[in-house]
RNA sequence: GCCCGGAUGGCGGAAUUGGUAGACGCACGGGACUCAAAAUCCCGCGGCCGCAAGGUCAUGAGAGUUCGAUUCUCUCUUCGGGCACCA
């Protein structure tokens, strides 16, 4: 007998896979696809690590099973190359980092192919290879044209000895990771990609897909959605605290995406007054507002520079800046502050209150400016307390549930003291504890309430109330009364002077008996209340151990019109009416920031523009078209020519003609007739503007510059109802053709909000002028109601200098530099090759520089699924027709004519105008994605956040079949050294997979990381538990010596010619034909269990059943061929080497890749017997085996009639039986 | 501080529509084979009482619901992960 020899067998094997292109994928139109991925490496200089092989492991598993299911599988893998190791290396040792790279993808690639993942080799990607990487830039180029990359200061991470900018993961404990230095923070132009313009969609997304709790969580929570509003408090100025002649600076400043679309407080009606708009998420908690907090960042913006202000002010502002800039820690600092003198009005109810400048109000944070609420936010009440400011309750804390029909019955309550004890009632009748208390007699003040109920129920007559404890919403059950209590209830201390006392007065129901028991023991008590809960927080408010700060929902008090309502009610109605009074608005707030997608190193993706101060410069005459019943004076309008002239532009802005009964042909006319149109021309088109541009390009003969189309209708359809001045003024029909060619380039922007032209046909013009819709959201609906400025327009109409390289200047490679450093200035080093920067302007041909920030490391894993589709392809990043092929739920099936249709339109995408298939695309085609997609937790957050992204922008512009990128999410725990520590190379703990392979090969490997515990926990190595696993294979590879001849199944599998090693003949007897013993029903108990187990990822579990199958067969005599080549089907995926040599062992003569994959028969699966319970008061006594067909009362007879059953009942007659079907008796005595 | 997820023998871990707690593997002990060792095979293996049959306690701690709780509810302890003055 041949011993198992995985280090002859695993290279073997891992050949012939590769000879006979196993692996390799195609297009099978007629075959059901499944797309499998992992998370591709980097290929460090360290090689492969165990890490890796657990995901890659599992995915292996479940794309081997798959294919024996009759998918067809793709399964691939690359290298994501670009990153700071390598960098790092090159600044060492002058290496050049593709060098390096290449280097280490063979290590990798060698790795890999050692511990014999199915991946399709041919298909490897390596996103530092310009082949790739072109298509990188070519996707940030669509982002460019699309206004979602634009460029902002930013501060980056400094370190000042070496000169260089940092990146987060290099800053620890605020200093440079390589040299110590402190870091300092520096302004620095990036490149940004405006992903919150999609946080809405990011989140909306995550309701598609199916992935891990986990990972849907930490992705809520990064993108840190919350609903409340703005609110605009007026300064209130006291004479003389602002010069007259100061020129007030525009208070708004901050950018779009952080404050979208609050509208400007500068009207020129409102010129004379400052306002300091807040954002809050308890809008309901208005009336409660004690101060406003603003951060010292922005003190000069919200109160104007100039303002009036001490020194002392001044300074306190200063010395925070520097603490905040120096101070880079996390650790939550004492909140300081200090009053500015200047108060402003609480809208909702005129109170003055106080400004004050604090350092834990974060500029960075919604406004920069709060109204502090110290009663119901934990950090007001923090800073209230020190600097001793009013606190006002406006939310009622609700004690207890909700109870059905309860009834209004409010009153009042005593906390009476004596020295130091309390008085409790007791009552016997109900067991309870609680304080003296009662509902307002007709006409009674809650003080003469409670003064009465003290004599009634205490008959202490000499006492005084000393203090108010504030109100308490109850829901209690009033037990003498039997109905349940809806209350509020007033606090009250009182304390008492002497003991003289009058006969109580209880009503029939009562019997309390006074108790003076310490405040501890009184809490105690009055918390066991189980009808009256809640008196205790009264007792806790007269110690002053309650914080009295309430951030729950509750019931709103002291808030005038908001009185009584709940929470959720509250917020509603206090929105409306701020936003019906014009001082506040509903908003949305999120955590998610834009994306900072600028890298001031070498080994990156160059970013591929170049900045021509010439066309920065070049003046354009700008036309600006409004709307159906509008005016040159209405909306953005006046704003944007002012912006326009300011930038040294001409604008014409036309008042047109019959705007209230308009004839789109006639404005037309009047603009041909009253302005030249030439290529230095723009043109803008608001709403039905839009139209008349739109019918204008039809009618010029020399195309213009630019044409940006805001909101416009192409058809008489609204969302917002019909118009039929508008329907009549024009005959809607384009010819688009012509249109296309008349304008050098076309913008589309439409209001998200769909508020007046509808989705599909602001959608529809978008492909028409081949420039996908921008969809904003505008300032004021419909880019008008309400607006006086709409930057998004006006980014829209200008050129700001950055020029796209045109698709065949792709790629723009990396140059070979002298030294890898950044530069001093703390840019790329790029920027020292006068030679690479120095072009020529691809659109204007003057002379112009390139850009030389390189791209984060996030780019190229940002889409590198969708190159897999197709990665050869150099026309195209993917075909069209692939990527619907692998991404779409049900494979789409395109006839041939289709297909070259579909790459054709793709092809013209090549030219950088975006003009892909799926356009149009509906919701029933967004579904799908690629179908499984595993990796690490370290990644749900920004790798995945940002590859959604990227996908559903490149959806949104028709590039993509798909809006979500992964239809399934999952993630591996992550595997730690023998130790229970991290495996790290400083500790010495590190196992390389290279000496397990060496020692027990691949197959062991593989089979004990998928056994070693629970997929998504981490779980500590164990080299004793390889071990082990190893002597499983080596019983089920010996078990070979075990089959017998001829089998049951051995006709359904024609691939074997010839079973049965000769030597056995003879000695064992065919297993019987009866087929029903134990053996075959654990076999196919087997078949589910490893299934199901597989595809729920319990892979450990699978293991553990195929390895009490094998111990189950290697009992017996022997075992047929059938039944053991089932076991070797089950155990392929994990052990593969071993599955094909023992499958060709046996006789096949073709690969077990594709061989069907087991399938059980339920009928079998079932046990013939099972041994039912028998339980006296839930503990086991007796237990037998009986039939799986035994009936509910045979099953009784039998238990009763057990010995050991009737020497515990000991004659007694059971009270009760329970029967659980092929499980137990139980017998209550 | 907030949000998630855990806690079961000496170890990794099984077991959920509530129904025999400890599957499977490791480690350990005993035995067979061997001149011997390795390998392999067989047996045992949570604590306590008991020669045994059996009993009894036990799933981080405490309470609760139930004939019956690792599983459900509440409180607490503790470990891991994420976020963190997010208004």
């Amino acid at each position: 007998m041949k011993k198992y020899n995985p280090k002859e067998i695993e290279p073997k094997r891992q050949k012939a896979w590769e000879e006979d292109k196993t692996f390799l994928t195609t297009e099978k139109m007629n075959q059901e696809k499944f797309f499998a991925l992992v998370e591709f490496p980097y290929p460090s200089g360290a090689g492969l690590h165990v890490g890796h092989a657990r995901p890659y492991t599992a995915m292996d598993v479940i794309a081997r099973k798959k294919r024996m299911e009759g998918r067809n599988v793709l399964f691939p893998i690359g290298f994501d190359a670009f990153g700071l190791p390598t960098e790092n290396y090159a600044i060492k040792t002058g290496r050049p980092p593709a060098e390096v790279t290449a280097e280490n993808i063979v290590t990798f690639t060698r790795q890999l192919k050692a511990l014999g993942f199915s991946f399709d080799w041919s298909r490897a990607v390596d996103t530092t290879d310009p082949k790739y990487y072109k298509w990188t830039q070519w996707l940030f180029l669509q982002f460019f044209k699309q206004g979602l990359a634009y460029k902002k200061n930013q501060p980056i991470n400094w370190c000042p000895k070496d000169k260089i900018g940092l990146a987060n993961e290099e800053v620890v404990a605020g200093c440079c990771e390589r040299c110590g230095t402190a870091v300092e923070k520096r302004n620095k132009e990036q490149w940004m990609l405006a992903i919150t313009k999609y946080a809405d969609s990011l989140l909306a997304g995550l309701n598609e897909v199916d992935y891990i709790p986990q990972a849907r969580a930490q992705q809520e929570n990064w993108i840190g959605r919350s609903e409340g509003a703005l609110i605009r408090f007026v300064i209130a100025r006291r004479a003389g605290s602002h010069r007259p002649d100061e020129a007030i600076p525009p208070l708004t400043e901050l950018p779009p995406t952080e404050l979208q679309g609050i509208a400007s407080p500068r009207s020129s009606a409102r010129n004379d007054m400052r306002e300091i708009e807040v954002f809050t998420t308890r809008p309901d908690t208005i009336f409660g507002a004690t101060f406003l907090a603003i951060s010292a960042e922005l003190a000069n913006k919200w109160l104007g520079i100039g303002w009036q202000t001490s020194a002392e002010v001044q300074k306190y502002i200063t010395d925070t800046l520097v603490e905040q800039a120096v101070n880079t820690t996390r650790e939550e600092k004492e909140k300081t502050g200090i009053a500015t003198g200047v108060k402003a009005i609480n809208p909702a109810n005129g109170e003055e209150i106080p400004v004050w400048i604090t350092n834990y109000v974060l500029g960075t944070v919604g406004t920069g400016a709060i109204m502090a609420v110290p009663a119901h936010d934990e950090r007001d009440w923090e800073f209230a307390k020190k600097y001793n400011l009013p606190l006002k309750e406006v939310v009622l804390k609700i004690i207890g549930r909700p109870l059905p029909n309860a009834i209004r019955r409010d009153g009042a309550c005593a906390v009476i003291m004596k020295g130091n004890k309390v008085l409790v009632l007791y009552t016997k009748k109900f067991d309870f504890f609680s304080l003296p208390s009662g509902g307002y007699n007709p006409g009674e003040t809650p003080t003469e309430t409670i003064r009465r109920e003290i004599r009634e129920e205490t008959g202490y007559i000499n006492f005084k109330i000393t203090d108010y404890l504030g109100e308490l919403e109850k829901n209690v059950f009033a037990v003498g009364r039997n109905e349940n209590r809806y209350r509020l209830h007033k606090g009250y201390l009182v304390q008492l002077l002497d003991e003289e006392k009058v006969p109580l007065q209880l009503d029939g129901y009562e019997d309390y008996v006074s108790e003076w028991v310490t405040p501890e023991e009184a809490i105690k008590k009055l918390s066991e209340n189980p009808y009256k809960y809640g008196d205790e927080e009264f007792v806790r408010r007269a110690l002053n151990e309650s914080d009295r700060c309430f951030t729950g929902d509750g019931t709103a008090v002291n808030s005038d019109f908001l009185d009584g309502l709940s929470t959720p009610e509250a917020k509603a109605k206090i929105i409306a009416w701020l936003e019906e009074k014009g001082v506040g608005k509903r908003q949305v707030n999120y955590k998610l920031r834009d994306w900072v997608f600028s890298r001031q190193r070498y080994w990156g993706e160059p970013i591929p523009l170049v900045f021509c101060e010439n066309c920065r410069n070049h003046k354009y005459n700008y036309v600006i078209i409004h709307g159906f019943g509008s005016d040159s004076t209405q909306g953005f309008k006046p704003w944007l020519k002012k912006e326009l002239e300011e930038a040294g532009h001409s604008v014409f802005l036309p008042n047109l003609p019959n705007t209230n009964n308009p004839s789109v042909d006639e404005q037309v006319d009047y603009i041909l007739k009253n302005t030249q149109l030439n290529e230095d021309t723009i043109l803008i088109g608001h709403s039905l503007g839009g139209t008349v541009l739109l019918k204008l390009l039809e009618k010029i003969s020399t195309p213009v510059a630019k044409a940006v189309i805001v909101d416009a209708p192409i058809a008489p359809r609204y969302s917002d109802g019909d118009r039929p001045d508008v329907n009549k003024s024009c005959d809607w029909n384009f010819d688009f053709a012509k249109i296309k060619k008349n304008s050098r380039e076309f913008v589309v922007l439409g209001d998200k909000n769909f508020s007046v032209i509808p989705e599909n046909q602001l959608r529809e013009l978008g492909q028409l002028v081949g420039s996908p819709t921008r969809l904003v959201q505008p300032e004021g609906a419909h880019f008008s109601r309400g607006s006086t400025r709409e930057p998004e327009v006006l980014q829209a109409a200008l050129f700001a200098g950055w020029i796209p390289l045109p698709a065949e200047q792709l790629p723009l490679e990396l140059p070979q530099v002298q030294k890898y450093e950044p530069t001093d200035t703390g840019e790329s080093p790029l920027a020292t090759m006068s030679e690479w920067v120095k072009t020529t302007c691809p659109k204007c041909g003057g002379a112009a520089r390139r850009e030389t920030d390189t791209m984060p490391n996030w780019a190229g894993s940002s889409w590198y699924w969708l190159r897999y589709c197709d990665p050869k392809n150099d026309q195209e990043f993917a075909s069209q027709g692939k990527l619907v092929y692998w991404l779409k739920n049900k494979s789409v099936i395109l006839n041939e004519a289709e297909r070259s249709e579909e790459s054709l339109k793709a092809k013209q995408g090549n030219d950088l105008s975006v003009k892909g298939s799926f356009a149009n695309a509906k919701d029933d085609r967004c579904g799908g994605g690629v179908d499984w997609y595993n990796g690490g937790m370290e990644h749900t957050v920004l790798h995945l956040l940002y590859s959604r992204f990227w996908n559903q922008f490149l959806f949104d512009c028709g590039l993509v079949p798909t809006r979500e990128p992964y239809k399934k999410r999952t993630s591996h725990g992550i595997v730690l050294a023998e130790d229970g520590e991290k495996m790290s190379k400083s500790r010495g703990n590190v196992i390389n997979p290279d000496d397990m392979v060496d020692k027990y090969g691949a197959d062991a490997l593989r089979t004990y990381i998928m056994f070693m515990g629970p997929f998504d926990q981490a779980v500590a190595w164990s080299t004793n538990g390889l071990v082990g696993v190893r002597r499983f294979l080596d019983r089920v590879w010996n078990l070979k010596e075990h089959v017998i001849a001829r089998s049951y199944s051995d006709e359904a599998t024609p691939s074997f010619k010839e079973l049965i090693p000769s030597e056995h003949e003879g000695i064992a007897s065919p297993r019987s034909s009866a087929r029903n013993d134990k053996l075959t029903t654990l076999l196919h108990q087997t078949i589910k269990k490893v299934t199901e187990d597989i595809d729920g990822m319990r892979f450990n579990t699978a293991i553990s059943a195929l390895m009490q199958l094998t111990n189950e067969m290697t009992k017996q005599e022997a075992v047929t061929s059938g039944d053991y080549k089932i076991l070797i089907q089950l155990l392929y995926p994990f052990a593969p080497h071993l599955g094909e040599e023992v499958w060709s062992a046996l006789g096949a003569n073709v690969t077990i890749a594709y061989e069907p994959w087991p399938q059980y028969d339920p009928a079998l699966a079932k046990a013939e017997e099972f041994s039912l319970v028998v339980q006296i008061n839930g503990k086991v006594r007796d237990t037998f085996s009986v039939s799986s067909d035994t009936s509910e009362d045979e099953a009784k007879r039998l238990a009763l009639g057990s010995e050991k059953i009737q020497k515990w009942l000991e004659g007694k007659e059971p009270k009760k039986i329970i029967y659980v079907k092929n499980k137990l008796v139980s017998i209550v005595i």
